[in-house]
RNA sequence: GCGAAAGUGGCGGAACUGGCAGACGCGCCGGACUUAGGAUCCGGUAGCCGAAAGGCUGUUGGGGGUUCGACUCCCCCCUUUCGCACCA
């Protein structure tokens, strides 16, 4: 047998990513006579080694980018490190080494792994978030939001081992113990920075309409998440209340004897039975002063507030509390309720207070039921006849208003309207929204993180650190024990300080950020990374922003992505973009499971890329992850599979290189100008087939695997192709045979399908085509070639095979020319021999054509 | 409990706006070439009949419905996955 060239993918590979680097292929700048793109997958966290799982999202992204490329459009497709974050400094505290070192060592392995991947970087635009000239930038946009309100400082509780005597990370936390010694943890107030995120909660909700191209899934759970409610805020009045003392403010005054209560079924307020307070309510310790038990009734209410916290974790909680022995006035009743503190309401939403509605509310009719607390129905359903005795449920629906007064009658929702307006005339509420999404607490009681730039003087309080003075560098020299608060608050070079207002002695704050700061904002700076004036030029952003395709894993699809959007929004207001919405389009990409589990170290399951990289090459592996499945969905690694992409290149190199000297030379025909034969123009049709259907699976769909399975077809055709005619022998025999008897229309419909294949599969195997493309006699690589064009009639079958259905079953198979119109194909189908013995001496009673599809005939 | 998405051969998955279900790949079976084949090429792969062309029957988690026609639309049920879990 001849001599069959073998795909060998290693030194190829090497080749071109050499080729690559020297060419600075990939680098860009702005140009504003071309078209932009901005490619982007998310990050990446140098945790060490980079597995399959990880690189699945890049190698998705590579395609867009390459493919966008090829399109003519001018891609921008960076990459960089989220390179903050706690196991650094875990693993600082576990083998001593420095986080800065074992960061740096991890993000230069992980660069090799990527860069033999082939994958398109930008390179030179690189981020590491760990590096001051970019966590100056955070500081910078810290003191910015100060100055606007948009930072403060708050009390708010911290998870607290007692034994290490440190601040733990939720995911410190495990089953209410501390990670490292198993001591049960504690809650612990402490002065935190947080973010006014909500401040921008409306606008997060109404920019969704922006998102058009975003999952529903991410837009659902952002939704919830931001927990817009409308309702009202109403007030009840402790029964014991003097007139002056009911007019102060409610809320945080304890001193004030009205308790507002947020609802969202104001109309159901006739059935108001009760008052629950959260423990934490403020104004449960002045009822405990003035109780006749103030010792006992503070440890009841301690005990509901505890066990609330721990409980909640992990799920149904039974409703508990206890009353109070004080009652509000119902404003609307005028009648006096009882005040009950209970666990089941929660102190951080709304007033830390709700009315207590039994009838209409599934939790306060378990709390009434569990207490023996009176139920009122005051809303009637449509249709139905509720009757205290025998509810065993609330009911929670619609219905017309009963026991309510002058209210009577009314369909809810309009009940819920004028009693509103009833509630702000008489001065006894407000209608207001209330969200559920929280400002966000970005301090850290951590080493390896952005150092928050305040400065607290004794005497001038806090003071922000000048912009001058920027970036407050994270020193070197600190101890990692594990123990005790934040490491910097133990390095006195770093705490000891000035005061920039009045000189004196101050102390700096040494709290870091939440290392969501550094990644809501990176692809901006990806645009201009070199920037040391700004954060980045808002020209370079106005050509670049926004991301064009943004892809990760949905586990970011609330926070990364939320904070992402208000921080585009900050820049917005201080001017330095005009977006709003920083991501145009989402793919949230599915993971890579290996025995039905995630990949992940701890599991042993692995899959390093470099050991298939040895195997079958970069481009097989890259085809394979993207061919299995399409990218959203979660796919089950299999060594098989991947051989059989490799198969597949070995198949597309076999066929190429023992072609490239037939179809490779200088003045072969165009297929227009020669006359085809049945079966060159059988190959010219899938040949432009093919580029149709790749070429809509990927461009604006992202369907990778169903591309690819078009292209496969093309090869299968291409070898059917060949074993008929000369050329075959090339593919499988002997050399000697290249090209011997070829006509000359044969020759041409080989080229144009083969240069349209390598042009197709480039942008997911870049290093075997740009091979062969290169033998195929192009001095310039394949991306430059462009995107191959097709042309709809060519593409177009000229004979359609139309089915025949009698009484919905398939009776026959009509050939037919593809142009053929409705009325002829009826006549056909109706004379067909192998129709008629279906319809034969039956009356036809309907006959339904869909032209080019099918001819459906009903018999009676 | 609430909400969302999904359920298709032995396996991963195709099927555009309702129009030949099972493309493509894996696996398996057979043939060719071979000293050999775990390489490569060709063919087969729901069941039954047929040497073949082809024919018959069944079929997209289960049950109903709309339609000439349903993987696709509607209703009920089952299962799985993912979110939210007292948000008043």
């Amino acid at each position: 047998m001849g001599i069959v060239p073998e795909y060998k993918p290693q030194a190829i590979e090497k080749k071109w990513q050499e080729r690559w680097r020297a060419a600075r292929a990939f680098e860009v700048t702005e140009d504003p006579a071309r078209q932009k793109f901005y490619c982007l997958e998310m990050f990446a966290y140098p945790s060490g080694h980079a597995h399959v799982g990880h690189v699945r999202n890049y190698m998705i992204g590579d395609v867009v980018a390459r493919l966008k490329r090829m399109r003519g459009f001018n891609v921008l497709h960076p990459f960089g490190w989220d390179a903050f974050g706690l196991p650094a400094e875990n693993a600082a505290i576990k083998n001593g080494t420095h986080p800065e070192t074992w960061t740096l060592e991890n993000i230069a392995h992980m660069k090799g792994q990527l860069q033999r991947l082939g994958l398109s970087y930008a390179w030179e635009r690189e981020i590491a978030t760990c590096l001051p000239d970019y966590y100056k930038w955070n500081q910078w946009i810290f003191l910015k939001m100060l100055e606007r309100d948009l930072a403060y400082r708050k009390r708010a509780s911290v998870n607290w081992c007692p034994s290490c005597n440190t601040v733990l990370a939720n995911e410190q936390v495990v089953d209410g113990a501390c990670w490292r010694c198993g001591t049960p943890v504690v809650t612990r107030e402490l002065e935190q920075w947080f973010f006014r995120i909500t401040y921008y909660a409306d606008e997060l909700l109404s920019g969704m309409e922006q998102l058009g191209e975003w999952p529903d899934k991410v837009l659902t759970m952002q939704q919830n998440w931001v927990g817009r409610s409308e309702g009202a805020r109403v007030r009840f009045t402790l029964e014991t209340a003097t007139t002056e003392s009911s007019q102060r403010n409610a809320g945080a005054d304890p001193d004030s004897d009205a308790i507002d209560a947020f609802t969202t079924r104001i109309d159901t307020i006739y059935g108001a039975n009760f008052i629950v307070l959260a423990p934490e309510h403020p104004l449960v310790q002045r009822l405990a002063a003035e109780s006749a038990d103030p010792a006992g009734f503070r440890a009841k209410a301690q005990k509901l507030a505890a066990q609330d916290r721990t409980a909640r974790m992990s799920g149904e909680v039974e409703k508990e509390g206890f009353d109070t022995g004080r009652r509000a006035i119902n404003p609307f009743t005028k009648q006096p309720v009882p005040i009950w503190v209970a666990n089941f309401v929660l102190g951080e939403y709304g007033t830390g207070a709700v009315m207590g509605v039994p009838g209409h509310d599934q939790r306060d009719f378990e709390f009434a039921k569990k207490y023996a607390l009176p139920i009122t129905v005051v809303v009637q359903p449509e249709g139905e006849k509720l009757s205290v005795e025998t509810m065993t449920e609330a009911k929670p629906g619609a219905g017309r208003l009963v026991a309510s007064g002058e209210f009577n009658g009314l369909a809810w929702e309009e009940a819920n309207r004028k009693m509103t307006a009833a509630a702000e005339e008489r001065g006894i509420g407000e209608r207001t929204v209330q969200y559920r999404l929280k400002d966000w607490g970005v301090s850290r009681q951590r080493y390896w993180g952005t150092p928050i730039p305040v400065i607290h003087c004794p005497k001038d309080g806090m003071v922000p650190v000048p912009y001058d003075d920027l970036p407050v560098v994270l020193p070197k020299t600190a101890e990692f024990t594990g123990r005790g608060d934040s490491p910097l608050a133990h390095i006195a070079e770093f705490v000891n300080t000035t005061c920039p207002e009045c000189g004196g002695p101050a102390r700096r704050e040494t709290d870091t950020m939440d290392t969501f700061v550094d990644s809501s904002w990176y692809f901006f700076r990806f645009c201009d990374p070199q920037n040391d004036a700004l954060p980045f030029d808002p020209e370079k952003v106005g050509y670049w922003g926004p991301v064009d395709f943004y892809s990760g894993g949905v586990e970011h699809a609330i926070l990364h992505l939320i904070y992402s959007r208000f921080f585009c929004r900050v820049f917005r207001d201080l001017g330095l973009t005009t977006l709003s919405e920083p991501f145009a389009r989402l793919l949230t990409q599915g993971m890579v499971l290996k025995n039905g589990q995630v990949m992940s170290k701890s599991k042993g399951n692995v899959v390093d890329p470099d050991d298939m990289i040895r195997k079958y090459g970069v481009d097989a592996l890259r085809l394979y992850v993207l061919f299995v499945a399409p990218p959203e969905k979660e796919i089950e690694w299999t060594d098989t599979g991947l051989e059989g992409s490799f198969r597949f290149l070995s198949r597309v190199w076999r066929l190429v290189d023992s072609l490239c000297e037939t179809i490779g030379g200088e003045g072969i025909p165009s297929p227009d100008e020669v006359k085809l034969s049945d079966a060159e123009r059988s190959l010219r049709r899938k040949t432009h087939d093919t580029i149709r259907r790749v070429t809509v699976d990927l461009d604006p769909r992202v369907h990778l695997n169903t591309a690819i399975s078009a292209m496969m077809e093309l090869v299968n055709e291409l070898y059917a192709f060949c074993s008929r005619t000369e050329c075959a022998r090339s593919v499988t025999e002997a050399p000697e045979h290249i090209g011997a008897v070829d006509p000359p229309g044969t020759i041409a419909v080989l080229k144009e399908a083969v240069e349209a294949l390598v042009r197709m599969l480039s942008p997911f195997a870049p290093h075997v085509t740009e091979e062969l493309w290169e033998r195929l006699g192009h001095k310039d690589g394949v991306t430059a070639a462009g995107w191959p064009a097709y042309d709809e009639r060519v593409a177009k079958a000229e004979e359609i095979v139309v089915p025949v259905q009698v009484n919905g079953k398939l009776r026959a198979r009509l050939t037919v020319a593809a142009d053929t119109d409705e009325d002829r194909l009826r006549e056909l189908a109706l004379t067909d021999a192998q129709v008629r013995s279906y319809i034969e001496g039956r009356e036809v009673k309907k006959v339904v054509v869909a032209r080019g599809r099918l001819v459906s005939i009903v018999v009676g």
